[in-house]
DNA sequence: TTTTTTCTGTTCGCTATCGCACACAACGCC
DNA sequence: GGCGTTGTGTGCGATAGCGAACAGAAAAAA
């Protein structure tokens, strides 16, 4: 597998060093995410830690009788597996390939290696793990406050940041499961923006046309996370 | 100050191996923790880390229209402050005595020259903030599935669990913040755990009668939660 | 083209929670 | 003991979201 196959437009670790960088090049390997595929799963080894380019995970948790609730979207902002970099070999959620596309990943025992060595790094890293934090906090406090239509303008201005597209492929249902309501409270926030003239979609694509007054449409939620991550430099 | 006047009983401090504690000991300052004293603002800078011993302190986040919503509670298992663990020196939540006490708190800079030095420090640190982070991602999705009563089953046994005791102080107006809901939803969450029996309170004090079946009415976020900190040894 | 699968839209009654407003009761202080 | 403060109980209509079930439409497969 060449590396250099893949343009490697992981922020984390573009922002290191060159000379960091370059030692941890061998160890990466270039993967394409399929969506749907389940990277983790709760309770489950960490195996391979993946830094996508533009590709997009989303971070789920289970809970007994609902199927799924996201709390964390990670893009080429970030990382999965940072449950290592505390010390951590399981993963603590369900991690699903929600907009298919490049990550570079590495295995765990390799990524403790390099992570001992690069001061780097770690404080890449350690800088990120609090971001996400950060924004699994506000996540929490969102799906608590907000409505549905909003809650769902943000995932779609989220998940557009991430892909750097418009238009990205995904069901209602899907959509259902990250936001945790059921399919008919999706279908009717989505169709209200439709109505707007916000977004259009059509059978698993959808396709934001206003971004602008998209985010009108969203909780402030979204401004908060974006200059959370913004400000940490993710 | 007499350090030795405080019987050190929290986790993180206790777990240290004699040597890295004793290195510690001078930077220890023993700080009685008054309910109600805010003791962290959101986006404003650490300067002391605090393990409680015997008080419990309650982390919030703020949305505007409403006053507050609690995704994390730590007491004698945990530390406020890990965001300076993971670089940031600044507070991305709300921290609230939520149950007077006693607690050991250190100086910000004092805390990163000991960190560095010490690596069981550090490892015990990355650790509990590994079970924060997945006590927050837990409180998320139980405020999004579960009811108040339920919810607020689990706040009761939890803080029991803390503080050690089955009495403690606190308001409904207070609970309410803490649970993200109006007071009225407390009161008759409250009324309906007290005609089962399960607790009794008049005027601030809540005293928790029957601690098993008070479980029975909580949502398994409870369970999950503690055999989370169970297992990661904290 | 026909058939099958997958995705979307709609309807129904029901419940938890909201927002607001007001009455009352306990405690603490003078 | 009286009085203000603080905490608790109640009642009202409004509404967002639930659970379940079914109909239709678009895409994929045969």
């Amino acid at each position: 597998m060449a590396t250099n196959k893949v343009p490697i437009a992981n922020s984390l670790l573009a922002s290191l060093p060159y000379k960091d960088f370059q030692h941890l090049l061998p160890g990466l390997e270039p993967v394409t995410l399929i969506f749907g595929t389940t990277l983790y799963e709760p309770a489950a080894a960490i195996k391979y830690v993946y830094f996508p380019n533009d590709s997009l995970v989303s971070l789920l948790t289970l809970v007994e009788g609902h199927l799924a609730l996201e709390v964390g979207l990670i893009g080429r902002e970030g990382m999965l597996g940072v449950s290592l970099a505390l010390g951590i070999g399981i993963s603590p959620v369900r991690a699903l390939v929600q907009g298919s596309g490049t990550a570079m990943r590495m295995k765990s025992s390799r990524f403790m290696l390099e992570f001992r060595r690069s001061p780097a790094l770690r404080q890449e890293i350690y800088r990120y793990t609090h971001a996400l934090m950060a924004q699994i906090t506000q996540t929490a406090a969102c799906n608590r406050f907000h409505v549905v239509e909003a809650r769902l303008a943000r995932w779609l201005l989220m998940t557009r940041d991430r892909v750097r597209s418009d238009e990205f492929r995904l069901t209602q249902e899907f959509l259902a499961h990250m936001l945790g309501v059921r399919r008919v409270g999706v279908t009717k926030a989505a169709g209200t923006l439709q109505q707007q003239k916000l977004i259009s979609y059509r059978r698993g694509r959808i396709r934001i046309l206003d971004r602008k007054n998209l985010e009108a449409a969203c909780c402030p939620c979204y401004e908060i996370v974006k200059d959370m991550h913004e400000k940490s430099g993710t």
